[in-house]
DNA sequence: ACAATTCCGTTACAGTATTCCGAGACAACC
DNA sequence: GGTTGTCTCGGAATACTGTAACGGAATTGT
């Protein structure tokens, strides 16, 4: 009974990305109107991007994707969006795999937590409270104050693993 | 009392750094000969460039230094010598900085774990076991089995953290 | 000595990211 | 309204990081 049913940090099959993707842009503007920031149409147009599955998103892929007006956009367009992103915490990072994901919860505390799950791909984030006191605490007994900590783990998620079996 | 004075997990200015490689390249020999595998010119001559310092160093500049009888070596030369030393636990991988470093201990478990200082760029292995089993649990009540987990915390170490008080 | 394997040099290229310049959009202020 | 300063975006060029593929040299085991 301690399988995570009740508690889906990886999205179900049958889940309405749709749905997902509304509510992180509608997300995403709050968040920058509170915080006096320019949810431009670049911005949410990458945002969106991103947002387009749950598996980690290369830079490249987005230039891609990207439609500015009938023209392909340059990388510096596209990183540049990215940046702003990461910045306001509605985008991290996957440095193992230079990979882009949404972030579900821009407002927490925001340690990146990550599980990577190497059979389909897709990405949970976890930040888990225990874990970054734990590290926090570890770290500051070495003397060390630490201001940013990236966690990736990889393995295999519970459909996968089942999958596997 | 609590500062880490006594466990300098981050060394100190007047360590006698040539002490240092020749320790590392002893205990690569080591393990090499007890794992069977091949402690070759060329590998050895890379783990020395990566041990040259604490600070992580990128596979170019090792490249740069790398001497092949006269001529500039090819990167492949240095990325499938990384591999190996990386393989055999020898060197660490840092994902957020697109680095290397030598590894102090290519016996012990192996879950990556490491203090980054941004005023300084040296880099600390922390290989911490509560911080293993932490995550280890927290994954596993996901239904995820985790295969590798890798955590760079950034942040100051205590130097450079003093100097800039 | 021979075959099998591992290792290494080399060329070419793929993938990721940044620098720099300049033009346009926007906000605030006079 | 016009001006000024800042933020944003387009685009070219280039830097940085990493791989694929091929052949030859070195090493190992028999």
């Amino acid at each position: 009974m301690t399988e995570a049913v009740d508690n889906p940090v990886f999205p179900t099959d049958a889940h309405n990305h749709r749905h997902c993707v509304e509510e992180a842009l509608t997300r995403a503007e709050n968040v920058c109107r509170e915080r006096g920031l320019r949810f431009t149409a670049l911005r949410r147009q990458v945002l969106e991007l991103v947002w387009n599955s749950h598996k980690p998103v290369g830079a490249y892929d987005i230039l891609d994707k990207l439609d500015r007006g009938g023209k392909k956009a340059a990388p510096p367009t596209v990183y540049r969006a990215l940046e702003f992103l990461i910045e306001a915490d509605l985008v991290h990072r996957l440095d193992s795999l230079n990979a882009f994901v949404g972030c579900a919860d821009p407002s927490s505390s925001h340690t990146g937590q990550f599980l990577i799950c190497r059979g389909c791909q897709s990405v949970a984030e976890l930040d888990d409270a225990d874990i970054n006191r734990l590290v926090e605490e570890k770290a500051s007994d070495l003397g060390f104050s630490a201001v940013h900590q990236m966690l990736e783990i990889q393995g295999l998620c519970p459909g996968c693993r089942a999958a596997n079996a």
